[in-house]
DNA sequence: GCGACAG
DNA sequence: ATCTTGTCGC
């Protein structure tokens, strides 16, 4: 059933939270680890993959986690797999992975059992990577669970190491001039976003490549493995509730997901003013 | 009391 | 994260 918004965790579990993300923060590999990562063009690379978890709005329990994987460099949807969830832990700042990374993990446990050949050979995650409290976000934490290679890829700027959003910061993203322009904190999307992007190193690969990666995968604002996995979450959700029969009342225990399917096509709607890229001129 | 707050 | 469809502009 429709469970409310959990109250905060206790001390003792933060302070669990604390020790794990310490223990597996040694795990890390923050650096390139495959070939792809070192050529400028990224030649070598064929899926990302892409990951989010949508939630279910009056509800602090049900969920949708999806993942996807997209051909590069067309972009397209390859696989898609979502599944409703119910999330157990709270959302805390600095600990979004308890909340959101087990299902992320299952989901990509159950694409390497059925699909084996579309295992992306990069996650982009929704949130951050080492720009974290502990140097440890989902991504880094998604990374090492799962071994792929993640990127962190973020809406806002989460203030860490004193890091503040404040004139200086606006001012270097006002400097940023053209789509794929960055400081080593932000990337500019594309020419007409005013927003940027924070790209972190999540797990087994440079900075200077995930910015490339991340800029490589971007048709509109946020990258395309990133938001479909969004659109598609939602649209499961809304599907999901629109049901006459929604779920089974006793089976969520094994939290059973929509079979996982390869994806030939797909259409969707395209954001417009900043989320938009200036159309193309032939 | 004030500021910060990934999703 | 969520509340939100169509619509104005280049």
């Amino acid at each position: 059933m429709a469970g409310e918004a959990e109250a905060p965790p206790p001390e003792e579990t933060l302070s669990f939270w604390k020790r794990e993300q310490a223990r597996l923060k040694a795990l890390v590999v923050v650096g390139d680890t495959e070939a792809w990562q070192r050529d400028a063009a990224l030649s070598g690379l064929r899926r990302v993959g892409g990951v989010d978890v949508s939630f279910v709005k009056g509800d602090g329990v049900r969920a949708c986690a999806s993942l996807v994987v997209l051909s590069y460099p067309e972009l397209e949807v390859v696989y898609e797999d979502c599944c409703m969830v119910s999330l157990t832990a709270p959302y805390v700042s600095g600990f979004l992975a308890f909340r959101e990374v087990p299902f992320l993990v299952d989901a990509v446990r159950r694409l390497r059992e059925k699909e084996p050949r579309l295992v992306p050979q990069v996650l982009l995650v929704d949130g951050n990577g080492v720009l974290h409290h502990r140097g440890f976000g989902v991504a880094c934490h998604l990374g090492v669970l799962t071994d792929l290679p993640c990127v962190g890829v973020a809406k806002k700027l989460l203030q860490v190491d004193g890091l503040e959003n404040d004139a200086q910061h606006k001012e270097k993203i006002r400097l940023l001039q053209a789509g794929g322009d960055s400081f080593p904190l932000a990337l500019k999307s594309h020419d007409r976003s005013s927003r940027p992007l924070y790209v972190s190193v999540g797990h087994k690969i440079s900075l200077e490549a995930a910015v490339r990666l991340t800029r490589g995968c971007c048709r509109f604002r946020i990258p395309e493995p990133v938001r479909q996995a969004d659109i598609r979450s939602r649209d499961y959700i809304r599907r999901t509730l629109a049901a006459p029969e929604p779920p089974t009342p006793a089976q969520e225990r094994s939290q059973k997901a929509q079979g996982p399917k390869v994806c030939p096509k797909g259409g969707s709607k395209e954001p417009e003013g900043e989320d938009r890229p200036p159309e193309a001129h032939s």
